[in-house]
DNA sequence: CTGTTAGCGCATTCAC
DNA sequence: GTGAATGCGCTAACAG
């Protein structure tokens, strides 16, 4: 249209050196006019790259999903690649589907949660049986057999610290509240009470749903039988707080809750409930680093980072 | 390999009737055995079409937002098409870059929020100039200006009215706090608020940060210059509720807060915060039912939807 | 400095 | 019922 053949149009509009400076202007501005944008997906299907990194998590719904992300964002947004997010609602087909949809050429790598359903079904063949040269990156909750890059949270650890914590402060009848004793974080976080109260007394274990984890609670502070309670996620932190609230122990601090919960309703709830915080923004950066860093060298052997935890209190006693 | 052509295999793989029983299960099961899965580039290419559809959204640390994707992901879910999210962090530069890249050939139609930045910078040619075949739907914050489907939340009505209960129980000052108002959601919202007030005193707005705002309320509840506080997204919600709570005119019910928040938060505050409730989910499922539409009939005349919100009384008084 | 050609991986006419 | 050839939109190696 403008007397130039095809590929001097693509050179000129990639700076190729060999074009000159007065038909690159030329072409340019035909490219403006006529608002022209190279198809991404026939660039990516010539190169064989996307410059594009998938992040396949089972909700959004959560606070600590959402620092990932953010922390995810800072990195990749210093480099040329974009992010496409995916959500599988804690569903394994889901999930599969998504992961084999995004390896097939939409992305160079990607970045995962495994959700709820795939642990309980133990399927992992999806994150096998991909392409090798596409970067695969594991983060919170991971699978121990599939060979990738891993972030960690020091889940155990982090639980079984806090209730140390509780029982020097005097506690002595702590309770266990969970809605995710299903996934490989919730086993763990398990571990490390049942670690701390295991000296003391035996574990009181309280794994439901949401009502039904508010109802047992009341119950259990009807008989006295707790002082203290451990919640291993937000719905069983805000169930075991309502119960607390409920049965007026809470106020009067004759029992202390602990959970994993954002700051925003932490801070908010009276009494301020006192929490184990991780740091998403930082496991989501080094998520994105250590994924660029295979994308670089895809050669390279897998790596397993372990982010720690920071126990916040905020109850006094 | 198999000793057949490839394009026997494309038609195998999808089940053309021009291809024999058996050879079909042969193929079917080296496909299997050998893992392949055919490049979704390469078919997005050669068709034309992606089979997906673009969320781009300016955040994710939002209740409203996440129950939107709820929404959205219901309805997808019961097609072909696929959904890829990207955030932009309030950023023009962002969201112009990211609405660029999907439309050139990864997904079929975008469902977005516009960005603060952009309002800010009323630049909007982003939406404008992709090819018309591309189909566009804006949610909650949409631009005027912008020709194509729209799915609205009644905020000018929902805080008028929000605003109305207040005075009809009682209140005689009631103050507005907002960290929104340079978005049209917020300008919406204050217009509501000021029709509701204006008959009875003057507005009295507080739109800052969210520091500034706590301290502001505190001011003005120390000189008994407020009865009633309307908040306008979440940060001022909590802001504010901080506030009366220092001040102690909450528990007393000296003074109301309601604004916009989750359930989970307004629930389990004390006292529980009076809501303005938006149906998200009902968003998101109208949005893509739309945007589905459109992609079948690409001609039909743009379509604007309203979604109301409920008040949700959570005070006495 | 510019144009011709081939090929990325697939689906689809059109012959056979 | 099967295969050879063409083209989706682009880039890059090769000629001119």
């Amino acid at each position: 249209m403008l007397d130039v053949s095809i590929s001097t149009v693509s050179k000129a509009l990639n700076d190729s050196h060999e074009i000159s400076p007065a038909t690159k202007e030329r072409i340019r501005e035909a490219a403006k006019l006529y608002n022209y944008q190279p198809n991404r997906i026939a660039v990516n299907l010539k190169s064989g790259k996307a410059n594009t990194i998938g992040v396949v998590i089972p909700s959004i719904q959560n606070f600590f999903m959402t620092q990932v992300l953010r922390g995810i964002e800072s990195v990749i947004a210093e480099t040329p690649y974009n992010i496409i997010i995916s959500i599988t609602n804690e569903s394994y087909e889901k999930e599969a589907q998504i992961v084999n949809t995004l390896t097939q050429g939409f992305v160079d790598g990607i970045i995962v949660t495994v959700s709820e359903e795939t642990f309980i079904k133990k399927a992992y063949d999806h994150f096998r049986s991909f392409d090798n040269r596409k970067a695969l990156l594991m983060f919170d909750r991971v699978v121990g057999d599939v060979v990738c890059d891993k972030v960690l949270v020091d889940d155990e650890d982090a639980v079984f610290k806090a209730t140390k914590e509780l029982l020097a402060s005097g506690r002595k009848q702590i309770t266990l509240t969970s809605t995710i004793s299903n996934i490989n974080v919730g086993k763990q976080r398990i571990k490390g009470y049942t670690r701390a109260v295991q000296p003391i007394h035996d574990p009181v274990l309280i794994s439901d749903t949401v009502e039904n984890i508010e109802d047992k609670v009341k119950i259990l502070l009807d008989q006295g039988k707790v002082d203290a309670i451990v919640a291993l996620d937000e719905e069983a932190s805000l169930a075991s707080f309502r119960a607390g609230k409920a049965k007026k122990v809470l106020d009067n601090k004759a029992v202390s809750v602990i959970g994993y919960t954002s700051k925003k309703i932490a801070e908010n709830l009276t009494p301020n409930l006192t929490t184990i915080d991780q740091d998403g923004v930082r496991v989501g950066e080094l998520a994105a680093e250590l994924l660029l860093k295979k994308l670089k060298k895809p050669l390279k052997d897998p790596e397993s980072i372990i982010v720690n935890s920071i126990y916040n209190k905020r109850f006094t006693s």
